[in-house]
DNA sequence: GCCAACGTTGGC
DNA sequence: GCCAACGTTGGC
């Protein structure tokens, strides 16, 4: 079991909407990442893996869990290449619970523990890998 | 709105 | 295969 966390700019597609979809039994496919490293993240996902939901520009704050349903499979909204193949690939995802209280990037930043968080080292990476430590130290300064 | 970080593209 | 130019992301 692997962890992660997931960006999405909440103007977009918020962590409600996901919530939403959820209540009525469907997923989200997690479509529109462009960007190899973030790929990659999502081909080593496994079913029932689970990942953070961080709100990009507006809020800046991880908001809450979400669990991957779908292995990577071909972005429906993918380009071809040149032989008709779909390059980028994404996963299925539907929310699991919401944090009682997000956690802040600045606080994020505040935390010495948190330091090598991918999120922060990596800025741009939409798709990251969060350790299990990590994992655990956040859901708690989320108040799960 | 600016800028730093980083990925991609294209000329050589 | 290198590197400059350019585009995009995302924090501030």
């Amino acid at each position: 079991m692997a962890y992660w966390l997931m960006k999405s700019e909440p103007d977009v597609f918020s962590f409600e909407d996901l919530v939403r979809k959820t209540e009525k039994g469907e997923a989200e496919e997690w479509h529109g990442v462009r960007n190899y490293a973030a790929r990659n993240n999502m081909k080593a996902m496994a079913i029932g893996d689970e990942a953070f939901f961080y709100h990009s520009n507006i809020g800046k704050e991880i908001v809450g869990i979400m669990k991957i349903v779908a292995l990577a499979h071909p972005d429906s909204t993918g380009e071809l290449n040149a032989k008709g193949e779909v390059v980028w690939e994404c996963v299925d995802v539907q929310s699991v619970k919401p944090f009682p209280r997000a956690v802040t990037l600045a606080e994020i930043k505040a935390t010495p523990e948190l330091s090598e968080l991918e999120l922060v080292k990596l800025s741009r990476l939409s798709v990251s890998k969060v350790s299990e430590a990590e994992w655990k130290l956040l859901c708690k300064m989320g108040g799960l």
